[in-house]
DNA sequence: ACCTGAACACCGTTCAAGT
DNA sequence: ACCTGAACACCGTTCAAGT
């Protein structure tokens, strides 16, 4: 593993001649370009220090621990989140608006998807989280279920978009290309090899299993899946 | 976070005073005994080499390293996995089939919750993996999903379990019991000192968003979710 | 207010050597 | 075949000190 990183990877140390301040912001600015590039595993204090030309202790002073600067990745992150309006007449039905916030949350998600996967414990520590979620909450009230389940359906909703967009086949952010072509062409290997008798249709899926023909029909189908979800659970007194 | 570690930790070595010998099995064992006892973060290899009464390197000449130690912890989970046989006649619809598979899938997962992230990307690296995988493709083609369709759904299906049983709200394993009633506290008051203009609907569900009052309550209804999206998105032609 | 230096208690892993 | 010893290159974090 550290083999890897030392033969694969030049520290390009992005400091100037004269560094400018540190801040949360920078700081967290930094980690979040970092592991778009090289994942998050990279994102250590040490390599986010050394990236800005400082000693590690330095982020100390920004942040309580490397717990508290993960949540100022997940707030920059969310802090680029546009909502929709929320919609003048009521004539819009719940779950098309469902649709639209979710969806709203999508975009941020897949902005910096090696980061996503943070955002799954950590929505309601950020102003935009809380707005967020207090926007789902209202919509599958106005549907008609009750305060828990509402909480419920909430909280899967949040974490079914992070895990999509973390779960999208064949893809591993920070990975070379040639490393990862070898990668998946194991992996479909493997499959091809399985038994036929067995396993019919896990060769008819082969390919679709090992890397996902097109992310955006991925990513879309997992949206229509947890909005027919609620429309399916839905409480039948309100149904509309 | 070592600090916490070495305070609240005493290291229970469990070697007899004979060790009986090394093995994958048993090296696995009891890494799935220490994340349930104590969490993921808690797996080391060094750890588990002194808990096992044993060197650090020894471990070695079992797994590869300890992405392959991993493997094998998922494998040993995935060994439990008792899926319903296969009905005789075709009178049983697929979503009821479907259902009772993941009805399986998550009784394993539930076992462990602290290792049930593992397992997300790891499913077809293990026999029982490729069966359920197998199985749900079946019952998804059978609906009258593409291959390809097949594919995106079942690897939802998987990663929608997993994700369930770990974002059980409240829930974090390995947790003494004092420090996690006061994190749950402190994320219920900072809910509740919110502003009801604002967020009148988080007010209402700040409780069942801290902690959930019935895990199996929660579980379900992701489970119904799901396969209530998935005949949600059913092709029409084979709608049945 | 903002950052450095030195130190501590951990990691995973390699390589050569022991039985 | 199975395990140990010593070493290496990393971690996060504390504490005292510098400007």
């Amino acid at each position: 593993m550290y083999a890897v990183e030392l033969s694969t990877v030049t520290r390009k140390k992005t400091e100037a001649p004269v560094r400018e301040r540190l801040s949360r912001e920078t700081i967290a600015d930094g980690a979040v370009a970092l592991a778009d590039a090289e994942g998050l595993d990279a994102v250590t204090i040490r390599r986010l220090a050394s990236d800005q030309g400082v000693t590690p202790m330095a982020l100390y002073w920004h942040f309580r621990d490397k717990e508290r600067l993960i949540d100022g990745i997940v707030e920059r992150l969310l802090a680029d989140l546009v909502l929709p309006r929320r919609p003048e007449t009521s004539s819009v039905p719940w779950h098309v608006q469902l649709r639209e916030i979710l969806d709203a949350l999508l975009v941020v998600l897949r902005n910096h998807p090696a980061v996503a996967e943070l955002v799954h414990t950590r929505i309601l520590r950020s102003d935009p989280g809380l707005e967020i979620t207090e926007r789902t909450l209202g919509l599958l009230r106005e549907a008609g279920f009750s305060a828990e389940q509402a909480a419920q359906l909430a909280i899967q909703a949040l974490s079914t978009m992070v895990t999509l967009v973390a779960s999208v086949p064949g893809k591993q952010v920070g990975e070379a290309t040639d490393v990862q072509d070898q990668r998946l062409r194991a992996k479909r290997a493997s499959l091809q090899a399985l038994s036929p008798e067995r396993y019919p249709y896990l060769l008819a899926s082969a390919d679709a299993l090992t890397v996902c023909a097109s992310e955006p029909e991925y990513i879309d189908l997992g949206l229509d899946l947890f909005i027919a979800g609620v429309r399916g659970v839905q409480p039948d007194l309100a149904r509309k």
